[in-house]
DNA sequence: GCCGGGCCTTGATGCAGATCAACAAAAGGG
DNA sequence: CCCTTTTGTTGATCTGCATCAAGGCCCGGC
């Protein structure tokens, strides 16, 4: 599984974002040594699924690289995305044996898994484990509240523009760890992702994309190349006070 | 702060859910003990603020009587409940001093409270607390996950349906464990409150009530007192496959 | 080169739910 | 008891987004 070129592009860490975030710096080194022992790597293509709501899941994991995405789906076709996974996030629950939610590789995907029995024994033995992962999943729950003001009560423009930000201030903190000027990214999301996050329509996120552009809040190279002129702006246009949003 | 009269009115706890719920029952018990002296009731009428977003929270605590909500408000007065906390559940953030949601009493509210820094503490030394408190909070972020999808993709008389069937559900395993036959219970939400949890209008939330009473989905008796006749016929307006759906 | 299929944009139209408004029914409070 | 306030219902109208539909751009295959 292991892949050299993938693991050559993981972000501000040689090894594996769960050594940074899941397990804390805590932990004895010895600790650190078994969990090594039980880690590996598994790779997606853009599209690809992970695993289905329902299936099996014996493992627990962290993005490396790439995107991923939690998805509910209703009889009907319905789709809502519930989450956005991006590197050093964490997947997959201790204590529940089946997956909760669609996990798809929204882009290339390389991720750093465990084998869900020997972690949880870990967890048990190690206990700065389960408290590192008590904080990360309560700021995925605050995330998770954040979204649903997005969702209740925001209006398709500002449900875009706040995606936009939270996009934007989590790649410029990934890759300068600043916020200043003109941000530049790559949307790593088609219309019809941004859609299915927002509770929208694919065409409505493209009206709504025109006319932050013809407004001047952002410029579009091609589809996908954003500037983001004046972040403060855009986060006025998402209605939010100042601090904005965080992100799942 | 101890109040014999609401103590009395304790669901399924003679003494505090924490003890059944947040602290687990493997724990030793001179950590019980312990526990026990750090903690201390606060009682609320219906309608008083429990905490303002953002104010000084040096608290955690749970619901042990009547229920607490959770809300988000935008500047211009836009508001979205994001969670709904009935007798059991838990309220704060270990290693974090704000409160992050205007938490409000929807109806009279016994809560069972500890001081942040020593149940920190207590956390440090007992580490099923910890691993209790995550599976918690992994409780409540599929919750609010399940309720990303009602916000985004459901029409409003499934959000009514989803809503009804929730509060059906946890008061039947609340009173009796049991879901057969027709559930009766009193709505502890206004018209208003249910609006803000479904990302609605009271208008609308009203139509929708009056709508489902007559297609005999539900039964009213008043404002408040309900009647499921078929829970599997509600499950089915509220579009959930056969499952259903979990509660914040 | 041409063709087919993703992906995206833009236009025309329809409708679910918001908004505005009036009133009914309880619930206190003097 | 009446009066006011709170809470809920129902109607009329408006509007933002969904839906339906057509076409553009780009890329990969033949």
């Amino acid at each position: 599984m292991l892949n050299d070129k993938s693991l050559a592009t993981a972000p501000d860490c040689a090894d594996c974002p769960i050594r940074h975030r899941a397990v804390c710096a805590r932990c004895e080194t010895d600790e650190l040594e078994r969990l090594e022992e039980i880690k590996y790597y598994r790779k997606f293509e853009a599209g690809q699924t992970v695993i289905w709501s329902g299936d099996r899941m014996d493992f627990v994991g962290s993005v490396v690289s790439g995107i991923a995405s939690l998805t509910q789906t209703m009889e009907d076709g319905r789709t809502q995305m519930v989450g956005l996974l991006l590197p050093s996030d964490f997947v997959g629950r201790p204590g529940r044996s089946t997956a909760a939610y669609d996990v798809v590789a929204t882009t290339d995907l390389v991720m750093c898994c465990f084998r869900k029995t020997p972690f949880e024994e870990m967890m048990v033995r190690t206990p700065h484990i389960a408290q590192r992962l008590l904080e990360m999943t309560l700021d995925e729950l605050d995330a998770a509240r954040e979204w649903m003001l997005v969702l209740g009560r925001k209006t398709a423009r500002e449900k875009i523009a706040s995606l936009l930000s939270i996009i934007a201030r989590r790649d410029a903190t990934l890759k300068t760890g600043k916020l200043e000027g003109a941000l530049v990214f790559d949307l790593p999301l088609t219309r019809e992702a941004m859609a299915d996050y927002l509770g929208l329509t694919l065409e409505t996120v493209s009206r709504q994309m025109s006319a932050l552009k013809k407004d001047g809040v952002i410029q579009l190279e091609g589809k996908r190349h954003v500037t983001i002129p004046d972040m403060a702006r855009l986060m006025d246009e998402a209605g939010d006070d100042a601090d904005g949003g965080i992100l799942a």
